[in-house]
DNA sequence: ATGCCTATTATTAATAGA
């Protein structure tokens, strides 16, 4: 089964460029970051004639993140994080697809920082850390994926001296991400590809693509029972440098013994917790 | 230190991104 996360910069400005790689890559779960859309402008209708069922949270103009399945339809069992309950911005969703519960987020840029979106950035990820942790404690085989806003090492920068005070690289955000793992997460990337510069992201300016100078900010992280299961992992980079490319590319894992099964028929149900979905999902 | 580029929203300029 091949999971991949990949910021969009835009779902509607950005389909073709994403039913291209959606057709060449074939994954089964996608996790997509900044739809900067809201709800109602989806455009499922064409990600269904692609073979894919989804569940987003839009917003208009920015943020908003999406979960597709290829054959399925994700079983949502969560869309925004706990803690936070007059919290607008559209960056967490959750589902169930094929007995693995996916988390789907867009951590929060944070810049400039110090300042009170750098305060949300922190608020943020201390939120993801308990949720991280509570599922986690479930016990349920979980893919946390998505546009982090954080190289977690210099490794993952072009020029890390340049990036210290920048709320993408600042220490506290760097020990934020490193408890967040410490829960008890794998970074899957780095799993497979230690000491490898990997990037996912090239800035639009000063052809940054084409001199390489960019940044690791997505990441898969798994549970620990997924771990044995990783079979493979990648940056599909290419897709970076299509016509009316994102500025992101799509970074993807495949895992052994889960198989993308079609769906069977389920009952309905009202409401769901994590693992009466998983086991709908399974 | 700042702009560079790109998308969105709303009217040709502002905001956000990273």
């Amino acid at each position: 089964m091949k999971i991949a996360t990949f910021n969009v910069n835009g779902i509607n400005g950005r389909l073709p460029v994403l039913l291209r790689w959606l057709a060449e890559a074939e994954p089964d779960i996608v996790c997509l970051q900044e739809l900067k859309a809201p709800d109602e402008r989806f455009p499922r209708g064409a990600l269904e004639e692609a073979g894919y069922g989804a569940v987003w949270h839009g917003q208009r103009a920015w943020n908003g993140v999406a979960i597709l399945a290829r054959g399925r339809a994700p079983i949502e069992t969560r869309r925004g994080l706990p803690g936070e309950e007059d919290d607008a911005q559209s960056r967490y969703i959750e589902a169930a697809v094929n007995g693995v519960l996916v988390g789907c987020l867009y951590l929060p840029n944070g810049n400039p920082a110090p300042g009170p979106k750098f305060d949300y950035k922190i608020r943020w990820f201390d939120r993801l850390k308990t949720h991280a942790a509570a599922l986690l404690k479930s016990g349920a085989p979980v893919v946390l994926a998505g546009d982090f806003n954080v190289m977690p090492t210099e490794l993952d920068v072009y020029k890390p001296e340049r990036w210290v005070d920048d709320a993408l690289f600042r220490p506290e955000i760097r020990a934020a991400f490193a408890e967040l793992v410490a829960e008890g997460w794998t970074d899957a990337l780095r799993q497979l590809h230690p000491g490898e510069v990997i990037y996912t992201f090239w800035d639009y300016f000063r052809n940054a693509y084409g001199r390489n100078a960019g940044l690791r900010l997505d990441h898969l992280l798994l549970s620990p029972d997924l771990v044995p299961k990783l079979a493979a992992a990648g940056v599909d980079r290419d897709v970076r440098g299509w016509e009316k490319a994102s500025d992101h590319a799509p970074a993807w894992i495949t895992l052994d013994d889960v198989k993308a099964s079609r769906q069977r028929p389920r009952q309905k149900r009202t409401s769901r917790t994590p693992s009466t979905a998983l086991s709908d999902a399974s």
